[in-house]
DNA sequence: CGCCATTATATCTTTCAGATATATCTAATA
DNA sequence: TATTAGATATATCTGAAAGATATAATGGCG
């Protein structure tokens, strides 16, 4: 059998914050965790039956005054206790396909300008990504000032922070290094 | 449509070093690549089928002496071609899933004493990849000294290092942080 | 010779990502 | 007022991928 379904956490946690739709579940999914986590709505309804046809999760009583009907869902007693059990289990690593190193690995010396291109702009995204992580980190802090939760956020935070500085400063000695071995190939070829 | 298939460049990579069946593709790729990259037999043997029925690949004139009959490959023009054009595109970015900082963010509070734990044997992988990588480095720089390719080997190799060394400063950074909440939080209920 | 590990090929199921379809409501615009 | 665009919302479909499993042949060992 395949390994278990992961889904069905991310939307047990989200659903302890209070009743929440397919649609919000997928939308915190990408304000709060979408740096280290994504779900696409492929997987969520289908997953929001399954629970509520085993008792993790049911239909929230509808209070909704205009607008188009949503079908809001609460945890139950027995979806907290599979979140519990689920917090003790030892996390499974995911497995991890970068697209720019597989590049690298087989195209470096055959395709050394396609190389410096791509990892440019690597090096551009992560610039980007730092100074993205840096406001988030602010709004945070602003926003959620005092909240119990708001420890263990920033903790994830800073992962990101710190993998994000760590690529970044390899992309800046890559690109140097890519750089200084495409003119040395280019003078051999030459002579 | 779904995103484009993967697992095709990554085998037309490796049949640019020569002839190879499905089960050495897959042993090369742990070998080589398994630091960045994953494929399984899965992946490999249906995907084998198509690239040869698109004429990228065509089988091996065998010359098997002995042992059980390998059904090799070797990559033909098309597939040289087709794998210069991948190499320009732009890389794809992987959509990522970290089950560690997902149970941290929604199990940090709840369950400090599972984090604690969790975060220690974290720790505990990244030093041992760590060391497992400075091996990789010495046995790349001896035995394949001199080869044209090892510059572009020895990069991918060195993202891994910065990112392991960025992941194990974290966990201790966050460990030591994970216990001082888990003792402040015991005080509160207690008093 | 039987047993087992290794090599090797192949298939199956489940998970998942991403694209797409459809409908409803709100706000702007002609 | 009618229309259009965009946001909200639910849902399904396809293809990619992971992981488990099935099957078979070979070689080494007791």
């Amino acid at each position: 059998m395949a390994r278990s379904n992961r889904t069905t956490h991310a939307i047990l946690g989200f659903l302890t914050w209070g009743p929440m739709s397919g649609y919000e579940i997928r939308k915190r999914v990408e304000e709060s965790i979408g740096n280290f986590w994504s779900e696409s709505f492929g997987q969520i309804y289908p997953e929001l039956r399954r629970l509520e046809a085993e008792g993790l999760i049911e239909p929230a009583g509808e209070t909704q005054t205009g607008g188009r009907p949503r079908r809001a869902y609460v945890i139950t007693d027995a979806g907290r206790d599979e979140l519990g059990r689920w917090f003790d289990e030892p996390p499974q690593p995911m497995p991890i396909r970068n697209e720019m190193l597989l590049k690298l690995f087989f195209g470096g010396r055959p395709a050394p300008d396609a190389m410096i291109r791509h990892l440019a702009g690597y090096l551009a995204r992560k610039r980007e990504a730092a100074a993205r992580y840096r406001g988030i980190e602010q709004s945070l802090r602003a926003e959620h000032a005092g909240h119990p939760d708001l420890p263990y956020w920033l903790m994830t935070l800073k992962l990101g922070m710190r993998q994000i500085a760590a690529e970044a400063d390899w992309a800046e000695e890559t690109l140097t290094e890519l750089q200084t071995l495409s003119t040395k190939q280019s003078e051999e070829t030459q002579s």
